[in-house]
DNA sequence: CGGGTCTTTGAAGATAGTCAATTTAGGTGG
DNA sequence: CCACCTAAATTGACTATCTTCAAAGACCCG
């Protein structure tokens, strides 16, 4: 492996974990070096910590390697819409690209690690590498389609359908990684799920305590178990949520 | 001008009006020649025809040359959210890119004409072009900007205010089309934009009933004078929409 | 000109929000 | 390691907003 300053390995993306998730999916031997050497040392970051604000210059998109995210709009008043949530091998930072500079903040919510990617150079390797090029613009059009199957849940689902959706969405998102999909600690607060939901904490504070008595999940504060993953997605397939 | 079947014209970016708001923002006069010659004959709809469906494979992003359209997800109980309106100069179909296979329907709201854009085709000359590259990939951002701001208008905003960012949203993208941009019909059902904003046909009614009442607004059916758009605006800039 | 769709408006009802009190957890420093 | 303190979560009671159901009116297209 190649050594960097701190005695800190190098990352490479060869030899990273997500990389079937992240962006070298389908990348041959040389292809693999050509982005290693894109890629910033990778960056830690302490919970709490932020990645980028809004209004910051857009200079790098960010991969996460561990650790998790999540992004939001802040407006005038000091409400806030949370428009994402992140996990390892998922990218972040493409709202810059449109101008620029950031529309949302990116906040750690747990210790994690990222690795930077200069979008300029991003670009210059795109050039070259035609399926990387293919790759990024699936990755983008794919926040698009999330973006609108949120769109959706906002728009026409009650609290509890939206609440189903979300502990889904997880559980598909942990499993595709290789962890429990049943069980999992939630990185964020009773706040920022209802802000990501459209609902207040109370509302979703008071829609986990109705499942939980529904025995569809166990609820221990951040430690949920979905008890019946089947009824949950149930309230949700009506109204089809990729 | 360059002439093809059935006597119509070619369509030709490097003519088009809309080129400072499309896709061939910044090109230089060979590189407009290179566009042209991706572009697939354009393509007229009537009104409620689709242009392409939700399952449909992906093939062509489409530029919309004259018309009016809305993007919609429908859900199995025949509940439906509309994700977009696009006007002339807005880029359709970037939801297909994701995996070849269209997340949304795409229906004109009034008789309108298209480009189709192969993708195929504009990703290799999106090799040689990197300003168009680069250019289409602030677009497909743009559009998850869009999307977020869409996000925190249904995850934060009351009706009233939506109805009103909804509104202004309109009139400042007429507006850069050098439209009136405090008078315009309204393409869409009263339905569609409540689906639009997650709002019952009845709520939208209402309020705009009320914003008439207040002197904000002049409504008569489709027809919609804003007479107060800075009232309007100070409904929503609480809440810093984009 | 007529059928059907879209829109408006009213009244009643449901869902989620607000306000408030209590409990619990987690972090900090002694 | 414990105690304290602050932040987060739960739960209840009440309220506001939006939805639902219903009916009447207006427009549009053939």
């Amino acid at each position: 492996m190649v050594k960097v300053k701190h005695n800190q390995l190098k990352i490479l993306c060869s030899n990273c974990s997500l990389r079937e998730l992240c962006l070298p999916v389908g990348l041959n031997p040389g292809e693999f070096d050509q982005l290693n050497a894109v890629i910033r040392q990778s960056r830690s970051l302490k919970k709490g910590e932020y990645l980028f604000c809004a209004g910051d210059e857009f200079t790098s998109l960010f991969a996460i390697r561990t650790g998790f995210f999540k992004t939001n709009i802040a407006s005038h008043d000091g409400r806030d819409q949370v428009t994402g949530f992140f996990m390892s091998g998922e990218l972040i930072g493409m709202d810059g690209i449109s101008n620029n500079i950031h529309s949302c903040n990116a906040v750690a919510l747990e210790d994690s690690e990222v690795c930077e990617l200069p979008f300029d150079r991003l670009e210059e390797i795109g050039q070259e590498i035609p399926s990387l090029q293919r790759h990024f613009m699936r990755l983008m059009s794919s926040e698009i389609v999330r973006d609108q199957n949120v769109m959706l849940l906002l728009g026409n689902m009650k609290a509890e359908e939206r609440l189903a959706a979300f502990l889904m969405n997880l559980s598909h998102r942990l499993h595709s990684r290789g962890f429990a999909s049943n069980e999992f600690i939630l990185r964020m607060s009773r706040e920022e799920i209802g802000s990501y939901l459209g609902l207040k904490l109370e509302t979703v504070s008071r829609t986990m305590s109705k499942f939980q008595q529904s025995g569809l999940i166990k609820v221990d504060h951040k430690h949920i178990v979905l008890l019946k993953p089947f009824e949950l997605n149930k309230m949700i397939s009506n109204n089809q949520v990729a």
